[in-house]
DNA sequence: GCTGATTTTCCTGTTT
DNA sequence: TAAACAGGAAAATCAG
């Protein structure tokens, strides 16, 4: 409930600065997006953070609030609900840029978006084209693919990836979507060792970061992924999982993997014991302790 | 295509 | 009893 609270308190500041320094709709040419996005997060596919982080995005733009009846303020918890959800850096987007009500919003085209808010805009467009449509059309199976294929060919490289609903070639070439999950029965043993991971499509991308790197990450960014580890000691870099699945989800969705569980997470950490990247911590249950190869976890070397 | 590093998967047994 | 831990073994993946 806290970081509601925080929420809600950062759109009050903001929406006070605003008010007092701001014109209506002045649509400056903003600079790339891009690059004052977090890069270490910035590759994460992050679609379905609500599947993994429950309370976190649930609170979902319903289709009883029809977004050209919103006021100004509601306009602007849209615009940080949307940085919630896919991890967007508040700072990326101007806000007094959006410094207007629902109306004006919903009578802003594709390219007043992409002018005030860069590569940020066609999410928001697109976010905001299915929420007055299933307003619209209560019931209605909406597509946003259907808005990427009518609209004028711009190349926007994305932050981040929606594989569960945008075409990877739009977004980040580099994940693909999801494939289905086609476990094999545990009783055939042909099938057991054979096809180990339920389907591995090859990727463009190099490897990306280490597993530890992801959690050292996850640790130094808290505001991006609340309440799902923690430190137990900051400095001698001891750190608690407090929703172990949930990392293991977000794991398993950086790597393309599906069937990742924390067992399988577990593993992989286990082995960073010899190698001296982990230390164990006894008789704590999912607790680790960064080891002295581990690098960057430590507040003198950020 | 080969190799090494790094997971991933599955497993059995133990501890909490 | 369930969840987590421990670690062996083998397979998969990917960069070089």
């Amino acid at each position: 409930m806290e970081g509601v609270e925080a929420r809600r308190e950062s759109i009050a500041l903001l929406w006070t600065m605003v008010r007092h320094t701001t014109c209506i709709m002045s649509i400056p040419s903003t600079a790339s997006i891009e690059s004052q996005l977090p890069t270490t997060w910035s590759s994460y596919p992050c679609s379905d953070i609500s599947t993994v982080m429950p309370g976190y995005t649930s609170r979902l733009w319903s289709q009883d609030s029809q977004p050209q009846y919103w006021s100004k303020y509601q306009v602007w918890e849209w615009l940080q609900q949307m940085l919630d959800m896919h991890q967007i850096d508040a700072a990326s987007i101007p806000f007094q840029n959006f410094d207007v009500d629902g109306r004006q919003l919903c009578s802003m085209t594709y390219q007043d978006f992409t002018r005030a808010a860069g590569t940020v805009g066609p999410i928001l467009y697109h976010s905001l084209t299915e929420l007055k449509w299933s307003g619209q059309y209560p019931g209605v199976e909406f597509s946003p693919l259907d808005v990427i294929k009518s609209e004028p060919d711009v190349d926007f490289p994305c932050p981040f990836t929606e594989p569960s609903i945008y075409p990877a070639d739009i977004y980040d070439p580099s994940f693909q979507s999801l494939a289905p999950v086609t476990s094999p029965t545990p009783s055939s043993p042909d099938t057991k060792r054979s096809h180990s991971r339920p389907h591995q499509v090859k990727k463009h991308n190099p490897r990306g970061t280490h597993l530890w790197e992801f959690i050292r990450d996850i640790l130094l960014n808290p505001e991006r992924n609340p309440g799902l580890i923690k430190w137990e000691d900051r400095t001698d870099g001891v750190f608690r999982f407090l929703k172990s699945e949930a990392v293991a989800q977000l794991w398993g969705k950086k790597k393309n993997n599906s069937s990742m569980t924390y067992e399988k997470l577990s593993r992989a950490m286990r082995y960073y014991y010899k190698r001296e990247i982990l230390e164990r911590v006894d008789g704590r249950r999912l607790v680790y302790k960064f080891g002295r190869n581990a690098r960057g976890w430590r507040e003198s070397e950020k």
